[in-house]
DNA sequence: TCATATTTTGACAACCGTTTTCGTTTTCGT
DNA sequence: ACGAAAACGAAAACGGTTGTCAAAATATGA
C-alpha cells in the first residue's frame, strides 16, 4: 500500500456516503495534496479490486465509491439529496435471488440491489 | 411516434435482450435503414421516458435498453453470456426495500434490483 | 553506502459513450 | 400548396475514464 494509496483511501474514509474519483481528487488537492487525477483513479481500482471498498454507478453512468464497515456482502440505503449512506443487510433478497435464479434455470446467480431515499436530514 | 422513433422501438422489440444504442444503430443500418445516431439516442430517450422501455447500466456505464412486456414496475434477470432478461417479479424485495426506508428514516424510497447469472442455454 | 532494478506517479493525450449544435428535411394543419 | 413546427443527421463538443511515457520514488543487494 503506496503513501497516495493510503492517502486516498482516508479521504474516502472520512465521507459515508458514496463519492467519485474527481471530488476526491478535489478534496486531496483542496488539502494540499499534489496527487494526480492518474493515481486516484488507479488507487481506487486497485481498492475496488481488492474489496476494501464498493463501487456502483449512479444515473448518469459515473462510478462512485465508498469506503464500508464490513466487507462482506451487504447492500445500501442512499440519500438522494446528500449521499450519504447506510449500509444493509438483507437475508429476505438474498434467498429471494437465489430462488428466482434457480427458478429461471439460471446458474452462478448474483445480484445488486441498491435502495434510494431522502434521509431524515435533508427531508 | 415517428417513423424513426418506432423503427427504434421494432429493433428493440425483435430482442429479448438489453442493447446499447450503438448495437441498434449499428442493426438498423445493417438493414438499410439511413437512420443517425443521434436519431438512436433520441428515441430511446423518449421511450424510456415515457416508461415504455427499461433502461440499465452496464459495469462499465454504458446504458442498456429493453422493451418490457409489461410497463408497471418489475425486474430482470439478465444472462451474463447471450444477455437475455426474463422479467421478475419480487413483492418480497418490494416490501423489504419499503421496510428498510422507514426503519432509517427515510422517505420517498425507491430501489433498483438485477439479478444476473447464466440461463440454462447458456451453461 | 552506492548502484541498479522495480514500482509508482502525474501531465497529457487518447478513448468512448453520450449530448449539443445547427442547417436541412419531413410532417402537419390550414 | 404554403408556412410553422417538429424531426433528422453529420459533425463537433463534452465528461468521465484509461493509456502512454518519461520522471520520481522506492526497494534490493553488493
Ligand atoms: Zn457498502
Ligand atoms: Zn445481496
Ligand atoms: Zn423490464
Ligand atoms: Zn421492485
Amino acid at each position: 500500500m503506496s503513501a497516495r494509496r493510503e492517502a486516498v483511501r482516508q479521504a474516502l474514509s472520512g465521507y459515508s456516503g458514496f463519492r467519485s474519483a474527481q471530488d476526491l481528487y478535489t478534496d486531496l488537492r483542496a488539502e494540499g495534496s499534489k496527487i494526480g487525477l492518474t493515481t486516484v483513479y488507479r488507487a481506487l481500482q486497485a481498492l475496488s479490486d481488492s474489496g476494501e471498498v464498493d463501487v456502483l454507478r449512479t444515473d448518469d453512468g459515473e462510478a462512485v465509491y465508498r469506503a464500508c464497515d464490513t466487507e462482506s456482502h451487504h447492500h445500501h440505503i442512499v440519500c438522494r439529496v446528500c449521499a450519504t449512506a447506510v449500509e444493509i443487510e438483507g437475508p429476505t433478497v438474498e434467498k429471494w435471488a437465489a430462488e428466482m435464479g434457480a427458478k429461471h434455470g439460471f446458474s452462478g446467480v448474483t445480484h445488486t440491489v441498491e435502495v434510494f431515499g431522502t434521509c431524515a436530514d435533508c427531508s
